[in-house]
DNA sequence: TTGGCCCCTCTTGTATACAAGTATACTGAC
DNA sequence: GTCAGTATACTTGTATACAAGAGGGGCCAA
């Protein structure tokens, strides 16, 4: 065994792997913002003189995003924020309103004390965030509420599924600045599935969670409208190559 | 302007990105069929040398792999076929549930005659691949048939996804051969389906895919249970690093 | 002016050398 | 014999040099 006191477990000096997972965190949040906007050039060598490490790290990480549809790399020509897919929106929707109806349903058929009383701490936390007019943590909260949702239902890992596609649509999200009005509908919506499922009434809870999200939806329709330049013409799919 | 016969557009050297997507299905046949074990060690280095190519596209292949849950990569110890992890058997049988349930449901409210006639084809096939016994056939008609649902609801995208949560399941279904009665029952449940989206019933529609889904995680559960060895200890996840 | 060619510079793709860490087998001391 | 320590042969991680191709600007000739 080794002594107590050993060598400090990591060097002080970041390693590229480190900075290669800020890396993404960082481009992952700039291009859902849209601080980096569709059609944006990123150069791996560019990128990886700014973060001071090699193109090796800064390639995984752009192929990562590539993969999840953020980024369009183009052999010998370059890489780009990708366009919003309006197909990819649809289909991100599609697959939310699947997977968390769903979830909520068996969420309101087992929902037992104690997660009764996660879902109301939640909601007064929700009222806070609304009363003092703070979007960000709203939205935060929101992400939370529906990941709870998804635990109740004995489905924790489904959520990186669904993160990974609500990503497409809170590009769109991003767009707008949402109002007081806004949130509050969407609080009195949460409000509602939540009321289902203590009354333990899936059907209902289901009903409330499509109602809910399609919502949501719509505003994206809205917003998707006028903002076409951001967008990609209907046609096939990019296509990565490999695989 | 270069003289009228060029050099052939591609030269007849196979690149090595063609050979990394050769390697990528390969090994993707390998380990969903069991041919490759969970838990086999592969080297970037040797598979690099056996295909002629450098370790830098073979290692985009294996992180590919591992984001699909396939491979494991250990840093500074090597990579492994991942062992078969119930949670995610679990996971992608909810997911396949959840989104199938609703498309078959969406195609038994839009089902067009043209649409229909396919289906009815598609059966027709499944006959034939069944009295011949060819498993392989069936299988791959199966494949086909569900994605076509998916074609019908109008959410021709979502089946990558399905593609590749099936991926965990398919691994399972590898470990038993499946015999004729096995076939037939399905191949019932297949033709329930066509018939509901032929009479327009939708709530059929959903019960009967329903059904069939879980008919086929019931039999993945009783594998499962014979061949322990494959799988993973339940506890948390494997949490690739990135990201 | 206009069209064609070339070159220079940018991109990503690929190979490879080296760094860092792990596991193992061997070697020597006790 | 047993155990500690070390050398070694692996592994993946990282940096970097070079290859291949795309595109733009400038030059030159018609």
């Amino acid at each position: 065994m080794r002594s107590t006191a050993e060598l400090p477990r990591f060097s002080r000096f970041e390693t590229a792997r480190a900075k290669g997972n800020r890396l993404y965190a960082q481009l992952y949040a700039d291009i859902l913002s849209g601080r980096l906007r569709p059609g944006e050039p990123l150069s791996e060598t560019r990128v990886a003189g700014q973060h001071e490490i090699s193109r090796t790290p800064v390639r995984e990480v752009f192929q990562h995003l590539a993969k999840e549809g953020l980024l369009r790399v183009i052999p010998q020509i370059g890489t780009f924020v990708a366009p919003i897919s309006l197909a990819s929106v649809n289909s991100s929707q599609f697959i939310r309103e699947a997977l968390e109806c769903r979830a909520v349903r068996l969420a309101a058929e087992r929902a037992t004390r104690a997660q009764l009383v996660v879902l109301r701490r939640q909601i007064v936390q929700q009222t806070r965030a609304i009363r003092a007019g703070d979007h960000l943590a709203f939205f935060a909260l929101d992400e939370t509420m529906h990941r709870t949702i998804l635990d109740m239902a004995d489905h924790p890992r489904v959520w990186d599924l669904i993160a990974s596609v609500k990503a497409q649509l809170d590009r769109v999200r991003y767009l707008s600045l949402e109002d007081r009005a806004w949130l509050e509908m969407i609080f009195r919506q949460h409000r509602e599935i939540v009321t289902c499922i203590t009354d333990h009434d899936p059907p209902g809870a289901e009903q409330a969670m499509r109602e809910h999200l399609r919502t949501v939806f719509a505003a994206i329709s809205r917003i998707a409208a006028t903002h076409a330049e951001f967008f990609e013409r209907d046609h096939p799919e990019p296509k990565q190559d490999i695989a």
